[in-house]
DNA sequence: AGTTTCATTAATTTTTCATTAATGGAATTA
DNA sequence: TAATTCCATTAATGAAAAATTAATGAAACT
């Protein structure tokens, strides 16, 4: 299911677009306000952002550039009454992938939307392949949700399994709190701040067996899966 | 350098376009008889096909979806001057990663290509970046929060940190109070200044391995460090 | 329906760390 | 050298963050 976030301020286009947009099973967080936009960003990860460039108290290029400089890899649609052929231009060298200009068809633009998310799945980076992890003494089997350790194994849930390849992947680095909960949870909010700090226990307890293997925490920041040489 | 397949039978707008494709560097192929696009595809790999769907002899439709069949991956850009509104929506239901209406403004189908051919690039995965900083004996990883020495590692706070990485990027250079203060307490005041102090003491224990770096004092205005060459 | 599994939420204890306080030493100036 | 301001250090404080254990409830099985 993939996350869109529609900024657009206009009451009746911004309905009527979300409603399409849930109607083909895509998860829509309709904000209205420009100057949110960033707030919301760091709490959510999205797919695809679908920005109104012309609203009240914001200039959607600009912000469509500060986007770009936090979150460089998510794609944006640019919508807008400025038919302007300069306009259309400065928006794809800001990086758009589409550029629409009103009066918007809803059908169109969820064909677009939609052309652009399955193009997303084919260039998406190539579903590691994978193997089986050694760390420290164990081996870890993401794919069979498994750790393995001197002949018996451990079966991991689907959660604890997530985080412990993202631990993995990172190795020897700080994982930020936020990363971690975007990358997994998909948002980044107090509760499953929480969660994670339990499933950091299960993990820890489950790797116990090794000395050599640590869950740090860096206060404040994340963790890091330090592994013995 | 992309390989592009033009398929347009009207000769003004296909030399046109041609044209300002190879202006971007585009490697084009521009055919004006969609009979023969399987064969020349047959013997090329293009990156994108950019196709006019009304031509005589050829239903750019049907031409789209054999192209689909032999090659599923490759991208297409419809090019029409149908714009009723169920032609759209065919074009991307048949996999159409664009529709652009006529009459066709070349810079703007320059634009949308490019901007379809820079997404096929975004597949690297994570840019591994090396900020580990060598400092005397010492090498400071601030994205981590530590310091290295000899094989074993401090963990520094994350004010530590902030300050160490302040010092560091003025090394042998004065970093007035005022800078430090505002830089990384955001605010120039009594106690901030007191802490500051605190965090100096911090560091030059956390740095006492290698006496050839100091952190010296310049009374009434700030800190250096200094490190022995 | 009953059971199991598991993510989430809650409640509690423990730890971490920036700040503040307190004290004595150093540099500067009169 | 006396007075004053500035710095260095150690320790105390308190708030925020993290760890742990337990409780809850929904979904997937039997």
């Amino acid at each position: 299911m993939y996350k869109i976030l529609l900024v657009e301020d206009d009451e009746s286009l911004g309905y009527l677009l979300s409603e399409y947009l849930k109607m083909k099973q895509l998860d829509v967080v309709w904000e209205k306000n420009g100057t949110k936009v960033m707030a919301i960003m760091e709490q959510n990860l999205f797919d695809l952002i679908v920005l109104d460039v012309m609203m009240p108290h914001t200039d959607g290029f600009a912000l469509a550039s500060q986007i770009k400089d936090k979150h460089p890899n998510i794609p944006f649609i640019f919508l807008t009454a400025k038919s302007l052929k300069i306009d259309v231009l400065k928006g794809f060298s800001l990086g758009a992938i589409d550029y629409l200009k009103k009066p918007i068809d809803e059908e169109e633009l969820v064909a677009r939307i939609m052309a652009h998310l399955s193009r997303l799945e084919k260039t998406s980076p190539v579903p590691p392949q994978d193997d089986i992890i050694p760390i420290g003494t164990y081996d870890f089997d993401s794919r069979n949700h498994m750790l393995l350790h001197k002949g018996d194994s451990i079966r991991l849930t689907a959660r604890e399994t997530e985080l412990l390849k993202h631990l993995i992947q990172h190795k020897n680095n700080l994982c930020s709190h936020k990363d971690i909960l975007l990358g997994i949870w998909g948002n980044n909010d107090y509760f499953n701040r929480k969660s994670l700090n339990v499933f950091i226990t299960h993990l820890r307890k489950h790797l116990e067996k090794d000395p050599t293997i640590k869950i740090e925490n860096v206060h404040g920041r994340g963790f890091i899966l330090k592994v013995g040489h």
